[in-house]
DNA sequence: ATACCACTTACAGATTTTGTAAGGTTTGTT
DNA sequence: AACAAACCTTACAAAATCTGTAAGTGGTAT
């Protein structure tokens, strides 16, 4: 949950940015498996990521990209490609800096310590697309915009936000809002819907919950 | 207020970025006077800062600390000077990124969009020391730990933040918070300042509002 | 056509926030 | 030490906001 995720597919390599990080008192956890990274580190939400481009049977890039669509942590490209064409490739999908191999590691962990300090800020921050919400007061960012939701409208958010991109059921949704599975009454969550996308209508979102029919809701792309 | 300002004594580079990004089509600014560059910057309030670090009777560096200390926007060092040892020295002081002279337009370009992204999550955050502020919803974050203010309670601090390190008189706080500088009612600041400080030493941030006999009240350091 | 599911509006109880009132504590001066 | 001015705190009630209930409308699949 707080540590530095090493993804890099040399073990070598991979052992040594490791020693690196821990020597300096980061919890810190190497991927051995590149089968399903993406869907590992949703789960492991580190606080940040050490990624290498080239990685057995995937780009670095593309998951980057999906990566940073989101997930809320930084991402630091290490790299054996040193063109000005890769710098710009890797920072245009959204990595936060990038180093090249070989690196010194004091110049790797002030660049990790910066980007840290800046997250640092940015905790208690759930991220889909364009969209973040903060959870401790519930106030939704797209764009230039921003409301402040209500309680309830804002957990039914970040219940959908945290399950995205698959539809809630309607007992899921009770049990994370109302803490039971059994919808003693099913109209309050339709009430409680129906505000929370009068009050996402003011920064144009009234239409980015969708309901599936007999199976619950989901957000829309955005 | 939205522009990019650069802080570059050598006139014939300073000229050569500005165009750089007037072209990329940012609003910027060049710094033409060095005698009260800090002071400026904190008016402009800017979206970022291009900062040399071999200014005139300045340290670039000392600069950077000081503004880092107060104020939410981002740095980027831009210099001649292209040791790791700088490279430390700008990023332990809270710079956000550090190029050498001579930099790919490209490159230069990149890496402030970056920042520019990455910061437009903290827009709305007021900074003063290690606290920060969200002035829609009056989070404040200390360390590790946060609370939610009331409103009032938040606009108080939001000015003392505002006018920190200066003293503000309670006439200052009335026009602020309550619209009105004739101190109808005394107490009411004094009941809301009780208010703010039993907020504030839930994260042990009980004694930060120090009262000035007679002239009114200030931030302490943190 | 009809039964089911989804949506919306209005209202009232509950909660939170805010200002008023009143009394207590600290500080500096004589 | 006595006093007054400035500052601090607690309790209470009005005001604003949030939440669930109730009741009715609209849409969709069979």
């Amino acid at each position: 949950m707080f540590e530095i995720v090493v993804v890099e597919d040399d073990s070598y390599l991979r052992d040594e940015l490791i020693h690196v990080f821990k020597k300096a008192g980061y919890p810190v956890y190497g991927i051995t498996s590149f089968e399903h990274v993406e869907e590992e580190l949703y789960e492991r939400k580190p606080q940040l990521v050490i990624l290498d481009v080239n990685l057995p049977g995937k780009s670095g890039y593309e998951l980057c990209k999906n990566l940073k669509a989101r997930a809320s942590f930084p991402i630091l490209i290490l790299t054996a490609r040193d063109t000005l064409s890769d710098e710009l490739t890797a920072l245009g999908l959204g990595a936060d800096d990038f180093l090249t191999k070989p690196c010194h590691p004091d110049r790797l962990l002030a660049r990790v310590e910066r980007l840290l300090k800046t997250y640092d800020n940015l905790k208690g921050m759930l991220k889909v697309g364009s969209l973040s919400l903060d959870v401790d007061t519930y106030k939704l960012m797209f764009q230039d915009a921003h409301v402040v939701l209500a309680e309830t409208e804002g957990k039914i958010l970040q219940i959908l936000m945290e399950c995205y991109p698959a539809v809630v059921g309607k007992g899921e949704l009770f049990a994370a809002v109302w803490g039971t599975d059994e919808f003693v009454d099913e109209n309050i969550l339709q009430v409680n819907m129906s505000r929370l996308r009068k009050s996402l209508s003011q920064i144009n979102l009234g239409d980015i919950i969708l309901n599936k029919r007999g199976q619950g809701y989901v957000l829309k792309d955005v």
